[in-house]
DNA sequence: TATGAATGAGTCTTCATTCAT
DNA sequence: GATGAATGAAGACTCATTCAT
C-alpha cells in the first residue's frame, strides 16, 4: 500500500515534469502529516522533504492551505484502497462479523492507517471546509457494511471503528480480536432484531 | 458548568491579583482550545483573550507548553464533573443501559463537552506526554461503567462513546437516543454472555 | 583563597542582615562572572544563585551595571590576596626570577585566577569606566616587581604575565616552569643592563 | 586595509545581489565586533548597521552564531594580511629583533588590529568552539618567528605580544619601541643559549 | 524595609508570501 | 515556466526595571 512504501523517496521530480513535481509535493506533505511528532506543515518543510526548491511549493499551490488540502485528499485515496480491500473481503465472506473483525484488527495494528484517520480528523475538526474529507472514511465504511447488516448497524459499527481507531492512537495497544468480533456481532444482531428488541 | 459561562469574559483581572490572573489565563487558553476554528495557542492570543498584557503569559507560565497543560488540566476538571454526574445517575438507575444512553445522548448534544474531548484528544495525539490527560476521560468512563457491566463491556462501551463523540464533532448531528440505547444494551449483553456466545 | 571556597554556598543571608545580603549578591554575581560558559549577568540569575528574592537585586543595587561593578571589585579583592602572597614570597627570596616564576606557574594552573583576570579584562575592554579595575592587577604586579628589578623590567614582566594568562585561557595548558623562569630571568637581565646592552 | 575603510558605509546592497548582501552583513557584524563600546551582536544591530532589513540577517545566516563566526573569520583574514606582511619584513631583515620590534610597534599603534585580536579573544574565551580562530594569530605569529629564533623563543615572544596587545587595549598607550626591542632581543637570546643559562 | 507582581521592549527565529529574474 | 531572493509579521521567550504592597 502506497502509504508504507519508502516514504521520503520522492516521486520522479525531473525538471519539466509538472505532474510529477506536483505529486511529489503532495506526497511529501502527506508524509509530513502522518509523522507522529507532527510538526506543522510549512512550505520549507514540504519542499525539503520532496527534494524540490522552495519556489515550487508556491508555484504549484497558491497557498499552503491548498497544499494541505491536496495532501489530505491524497490520504483519502490511500483509505479508499483499504476500503476496497475490505469490501472485497466481506463480499466473499460467510461470516461477515468474523471477516470484518479480522479486517478491523489488522487495520488497527497498521500504524499508518491509524495516523491517516487521525490526521484527517484533526484537520477537519478545526477546518469545517475539510469535514467532507474526513467523513469520507466513515461514509465509505458505512456504505460497505450496509449491504451486509443494514444502514443502522453499519453506522453503529462505523462509529465503533472510529472509537477503536482513536483509542489505539492514544493507547498503542489496540482492542483484541475476540473483543472486536464480539462487539461487531452484537451490534449486527441488535439492529437485525431491533423491532422486537426495543418494543 | 464553567465551560459554558460567558467565555471570553475574562476572570477578575484586577492588578495585583496573581491568583485571579493565573486563572484568567488558564481560562482563556482553555476557551481558545475549545474554539471550533481553533487557531493554535499562542501567547499573544491567550493574552488578548484574557484581556491581559502579553508579559503576563510568560510571567505566570514558564512556557507556552506549561500554559497549554494547565488549560488541558482545567478541561479534565470539567469532564470530571460530568463523570461524577453520570456515576451518580447510574448508581440510582434500574435500567443501566437506558440511563446511560440518556446521559450519553445529553452529553453528545452538549457542544462544549464534545469539544473538550476533542481538544484533549488532539493535544495528546501529538504530545505523548499529555496522553494520560486525554485518557482520563476514557479510563474514568470505563471505571464508572465497570461495576454495572463488567470491565470488558465497559471498555467496549467507552470505545463506542469515543467514536460517537468524535463523530458528532464532524457531523454536528449526534446519533439518536434509540440507537444509542440499542447499542449499549447490545454491548452489555454480548459481554455478559460471552462464554456461551462465542463458543 | 576565597575564590575557591565552595562557591554557590551564599553568605549568611538571614533576613534583616542588609550587609550579608549585599555581600551574598556580590558574591553570586562574581561567581557567575567566572563561570566558563559565561552567561550574561541578569538580575534573575544573580538572585537565584544567591538564593535571594529577585527584588533584593534591585533593592541593593540601583542597576545591573552597578551590581556588575561591585562584583568585579570583589574579584579584584581576590587578586589582591594573590598579590600580597606573591609580594611576601619575593621579599624573602634569594633568586627573585626563580621565585616569581614558581609563583606565576602556580597561578597559571589555578583556573579561578585565570578566569578572574579574563573576566576583568573582558568587562573593561567594552566598558572604559571599568578599566581601572582591570589594570589593578597589572599595576599591582608591576608595583610588586619593581623594587626587585626596576620599573622597566617590572612592566615588561607584567606584560608577559598577562600574555601568559590569556594564553592559558585559550590553550588550557600553560607554559612550563623552565620556560617561565628563563623568560623572566632574561627580561630582568635585559633591563638591568640596558644602558650597555643597546648602545 | 579593509578594516579601516569607512566602516558603517555598508557594502553594495542593491537588491538581488546575494553575494553583496552576505558580505555586507559579515562586514557589519565584524565592524560591530570591533566597536570599543561593544554591545553584543544582535540581528537587529547587524541589519541596521548593514542598512539591510532584519529578515536579511536570518535569510543569509541560519543563526546569529553562524553570522558571528563568519564575522570572526573575516577578522582572521585581516590578521593574515598582517602576518604575511610581518613575515616578508622579517625574511629580509638583518636584525630580526629590531625588525620585528618595529613591526610590533606599528601594529600596537593600529587600533583596528588590536581590536581584532581582542574581539577574537573575547569570542573564543566563552565559546570553546571558536578557540581555533583566536589561536590562529598566535600560531601564525609563532610560526613566522620560529625560523628566525627557534620554536621556544618564538612561543615566548608570541606570548609577550599577546600581553602587549591586550595591555594596549586597556591602556591606549602602547609600550615604546626601545622597550619592545630590548624585550624581544632578550627573549631570543635567552632561548638561544638556554642550555648554558639554566644549568 | 523588602519583595513579588507586572510589562513592554527586545532577544532569536520561522515563515507565508511576493516578486525579480 | 521556475526559483531563489526578499521581508515584515509573528512566534516563544527573557529581562531590566518599576511599583504596589
Amino acid at each position: 500500500m502506497a502509504a508504507t512504501t519508502k516514504r521520503g523517496a520522492a516521486a520522479p521530480k525531473t525538471r519539466r515534469d509538472p505532474e510529477g513535481r506536483r505529486k511529489a509535493l503532495v506526497q511529501a506533505a502527506a508524509d509530513l502529516l502522518l509523522e507522529v511528532d507532527g510538526e506543522e506543515l510549512s512550505h520549507r518543510r514540504v519542499a525539503a522533504r520532496a527534494g524540490l526548491p522552495l519556489g515550487a511549493t508556491t508555484y504549484y499551490f497558491s497557498s499552503l492551505e491548498e497544499l494541505r488540502e491536496a495532501a489530505l485528499l491524497r490520504l483519502t485515496e490511500w483509505m479508499d484502497e483499504a476500503l476496497a480491500s475490505i469490501a472485497s473481503t466481506l463480499s466473499e465472506a460467510d461470516d461477515v462479523a468474523a471477516a470484518f473483525a479480522e479486517n478491523l484488527h489488522t487495520y488497527l495494528n497498521w500504524r499508518d492507517q491509524v495516523q491517516i484517520d487521525v490526521a484527517l480528523f484533526i484537520a477537519a475538526v478545526r477546518r469545517p471546509a475539510l469535514r467532507p474529507l474526513a467523513l469520507h472514511w466513515f461514509d465509505g465504511l458505512a456504505g460497505i457494511l450496509s449491504p451486509h447488516m443494514g444502514p443502522q448497524a453499519a453506522r453503529a459499527v462505523a462509529v465503533f471503528c472510529d472509537g477503536a481507531t482513536h483509542h489505539v492512537a492514544l493507547r498503542d495497544e489496540p482492542l483484541d480480536l475476540p473483543t472486536l468480533h464480539r462487539v461487531i456481532a452484537a451490534l449486527m444482531q441488535a439492529h437485525a432484531s431491533k423491532t422486537e428488541d426495543l418494543k
